[in-house]
DNA sequence: CAGAATTGTAACTATCCAGTTACTTGCCTA
DNA sequence: TAGGCAAGTAACTGGATAGTTACAATTCTG
């Protein structure tokens, strides 16, 4: 989600001056445990640890704790934006444009559960850091505009039904996707089964797209 | 959630011996300070405040800060099952059914945000806590076996399709009502509207029951 | 009414942890 | 090659916090 070339510098020798890279790896080895931990759990002494640097950088970059934690939840914001930059679903058929975004989605967050538990820590924290974030521009999606035009050909068109909000499909897709995921610790030992099996998790995509299709099709 | 003779001791005086009550009233003020805070923001002392009772009574009772969590969460899941308990959808029209279960979910996570936020809370900790509790048998769902038979009236009266895994719709359904009210706060941020106001909360409400319906509706 | 049980008080311990300080070391460039 | 800059070291401070201790106070029942 950072910057590639962001390598903890754990068993290297001093690389040489480098500040953008060193705050990429601190920003990497934040990511990871604040997302493990919350932020009452996570320890600055262990973030610089795992970013294999000391933590006088932590602070002479980002300030304090609650300083690095804002630019982990930027960067997690920046990173799923660019990645919804990059498709494109307006030339597409409407129900293939909303498979395409629906798969997109899941995708994302299954590759990224990084950012799943950062944004139950930020709803724990009632979203005070990012009301207060001056970045909040750059955290809107595109994809709800694009959305519209979507639903719109697909009423065109007579495979959608009208009088859609495209919020609330953008919403549908993030909840199937983000709940199954984000609860698969108590729902496994809820309901006894593993819940990230290869299998299950396939299962899920096509029954996440299949509904998310069915809550919009003409009658 | 808890009994409801349950009240702080604030500003009383101390009205006789009543281990259950005093149980009673540090349960629902931990379940506060845990929802709102998560385990590592969490504080003994300011439990012990808002119980209106001492600290020495939560090590009395609980053990440690984790055995009263603990005990946190298994009151938790015993108040959702036994609301649960006072559904019977097994005797209704399949598509009433899942409809009043549909809502019934909605409602609950609603009126219990503080159960939506210990669930947040246990993923973060891997369900660690949930594996290790003796009381996990009394936290299975009926529901399921009960939306089975749903279902399959359903498909015999040809108003559902065949094929459908029962647990995929609970899950669509918790999905549906878990997510809108655990993102509140950074989902209003981001799109610029009060996800909370009375009117989207209904909106959202008449589009999970229309969606979970669509999801399984024959061809 | 005495004793048992519940509840309370307040000081305490030991540890933890965010953040700071004062310097040192190493790298790179003019 | 010297100096500036980035990065590192390690001790430190001050405050917070879970959990404990040793007793006291109050209630209620046999």
């Amino acid at each position: 989600m950072v910057d590639s070339k962001a390598q903890p510098m754990v068993g290297r020798q001093r690389t040489g001056r480098d500040p953008v890279r060193t705050q990429a790896v601190i920003l990497e080895a934040a990511t990871a445990e604040f997302a493990e931990k919350g932020i009452g759990g996570a320890r600055v002494d262990t973030i610089a640890q795992r970013a294999g640097t000391n933590k006088r950088m932590l602070y002479h970059y980002f300030g304090d704790k609650i300083g690095l934690y804002v630019a982990v939840l930027e960067a997690a914001y920046a990173a799923i934006r660019s990645a919804e930059r990059k498709l494109d679903i307006t030339q597409k058929e409407p129900e293939e444009a909303l498979s395409e975004l629906a798969r997109f989605t899941w995708h994302y967050f299954l590759d990224h559960p990084e950012f799943i538990s950062l944004l139950n820590t930020e709803n724990l924290h009632r979203a005070v850091h990012l009301k207060g974030s001056p970045r909040l521009r750059e955290m809107h999606s595109h994809l709800v505009t694009e959305l519209e035009q979507v639903l719109k050909r697909g009423v065109e068109l007579g495979v959608f039904r009208a009088g859609i909000d495209p919020l609330n499909v953008y919403l549908t897709i993030a909840s199937l996707g983000f709940f199954y995921l984000s609860n698969r610790h108590t729902l496994s030992v809820i309901f006894g089964r593993n819940l990230t099996e290869p299998e299950r998790l396939a299962e899920w995509e096509e029954h996440l797209v299949r509904t998310v299709l069915a809550s919009v099709k003409a009658e």
